[in-house]
DNA sequence: TTATATATGATATACGTTTGACATGTTTTA
DNA sequence: TAAAACATGTCAAACGTATATCATATATAA
């Protein structure tokens, strides 16, 4: 490994100097400055950026906590927010927690242990005091941790309500909501009660039909089965498109045509599913206005970590997208 | 943020002490090495992981190059390697590269900056030198870096000749090549060979639709539709998964009937593809055991640097998934 | 010419941990 | 009871960098 003094050496200086040089401080002529940018060049000089570290300068370290970035929704989300991070400076510590409490806990010690300047929280095993704990910048996506913790999400209970009406204007009346049942706090809880809100209003009967995140799809696919047999249901309002996906992928093996018979809408809208399940309706998260608020934020956070929160919680508006699985005409 | 000291004042003990149970050395008494760890529990003590790598202990970080996890491939596979270097204890440091030569350089520079103990690289943009001149341990997957710098891959080959065989097999007798074009070191290049291989052994025409990787799916569309209508073809090895459901779109759309009038096949198998897109025909990587290799050789070098290597590509075996876009049963 | 701004260097201390050298006990063992 | 093993402590140096304090030298401005 190169180091200062090597770099001094070459450029004929001292170390201070250079220094100087790197950090931008004090007295420095052009030439000198020039002289040393060279010999970094010339030696392929990175400072040690653990030494910098120690010295009290930041690690420009993320931690990125996320359930699971096989999901398409995530893997996008956690690739947009690695790009804005990137852009920024900072390199992104992958966290891929699951629904695992401990897996999660001790990835929070590993990133304090690591000296991470921030962290991005979108996996929720834990409670508010573990975070809290952490002493460290955070912002989180879709789940209150605590108050002084920003929350991004998505308008999700906008979401169910746009997703609900879809199907109505489409002459849907039997509107089953088939997904993750209800959590405390899980964001798809609002998604649910937009829906309920909706339903109601619309002088309908709701019906939740819940269908777990966690479950194998083998068992998911079991209980679709069921709903679509043994149920009057002209429309489905799911949880995420994944679900929306097995729905459809269902009806079709048991012969009901949808749009037809069965209107389907999901929720979340990556560019994965819009590109090659063109066919699904589905309710739009921005994902990239997502990550740049995620980033954002926490940059704000870093730099003014005292600072006290205006706002705790932004809600980012989601878009209807309508498509063939929600549209009879 | 509690220090060594600190723990070693609740102890009611010296530094060198509690250095001595966290590291393991010298004597050290049952009652002390108890009292140190409660001590250590009771401060939610973690060792300052900067400080630990200044000393020449390993910082436990790991590198992970790939073009973009967005992709369901990559995606499931940097999910895996993330999940087997968490179980040995190191953290991820995700680096989402794209096709950019610069970023690609300057994470090398970030990683190397950041002190990792390895990199494993999927992403190639660069060349041999760059790599090379990081001195560090690395493992590449999918595409050959240098002499010493082992390779773990799928039997592509293998997958060109089996996709081929079974489009074959089924009945097809005008079968396309339909993907990225020829890229010298690309890993699709070994399943072109597979199939132009097996094309000339069953003496039929060979027939190489180049569909970039790069470009945007309308584009694809564009072109896979104008192979589909103006070319005799009833049978379609893709190059990858994602091209395989674009061909399975474009035709729905156009009326042709898979698995009757075309028979496709994909490459990749990832979860999410059997899951959702149950009915496609696809050769399956064997991501998990891909990613236990390139762990597993990583950890070996790591710990072993300068061993010379007897074995420099290990090629895993891949599977045929029948399912029913090839099968007309 | 003198005062001030500019430019560089030498030196020391700090960041938190590791580890070796050495001292001084206390047990255990032969 | 003396030697060996065990247990702990003090102290200092090291990892690579940042930076403050002096000191010194040159250039520029008043």
């Amino acid at each position: 490994m190169t180091k200062l003094i090597d770099v001094a050496q070459l450029a004929g200086c001292s170390v201070t100097t250079v220094s100087r040089v790197i950090n931008d401080y004090g007295y420095i002529s052009e030439k000198t400055r020039k002289k040393v940018q060279q010999a970094m060049k010339a030696l392929n000089y990175q400072p040690n950026s653990v030494a910098r570290s120690l010295q009290g300068k930041k690690t420009q370290l993320v931690g990125v906590i996320f359930p699971n970035i096989s999901n398409p929704f995530f893997g996008e989300l956690v690739a947009e927010i690695e790009k804005q991070l990137f852009n920024s400076g900072y390199k992104t510590i992958l966290c891929n927690a699951g629904s695992d409490k401990e897996k999660e806990r001790t990835y929070l010690q590993m990133l304090m242990a690591n000296q991470v300047d921030g962290i991005i929280a979108g996996a929720h095993n834990l409670g508010i005091d573990e975070y809290q704990n952490t002493g460290l910048p955070i912002i989180s996506f879709d789940r209150k941790l605590s108050r002084n913790i920003p929350i991004v999400t998505a308008d999700n209970f906008q979401g169910g309500y746009l997703a609900t009406k879809e199907l109505y204007d489409n002459g849907a009346r039997h509107i089953y909501f088939v997904g993750n049942p209800v959590l405390d706090g899980h964001p798809t809880q609002r998604r649910l009660e937009g829906y309920q809100e909706t339903i109601n209003k619309l002088g309908l009967t709701e019906h939740i039909y819940p269908v777990r995140f966690g479950e194998t799809p083998e068992l998911k696919e079991m209980a679709i089965k069921e709903l679509l047999q043994s149920h009057e249901v002209d429309g489905i309002v799911a949880s995420d498109d994944l679900t929306a996906i097995l729905v459809l992928n269902i009806a079709k093996k048991l012969g009901i045509k949808v749009p037809y018979d069965l209107k389907v809408i999901g929720f979340d809208g990556t560019n994965f599913i819009q590109t090659y399940y063109p066919e699904l309706s589905t309710i739009v998260q921005p994902i990239s206005a997502i990550a740049q608020l995620l980033v954002d934020l926490l940059k704000e956070r870093i730099s003014n970590p005292n600072k006290k929160l205006n706002i705790s919680t932004y809600k980012l508006p989601v878009k209807l997208l309508k498509k063939e699985s929600s549209n009879a005409n």
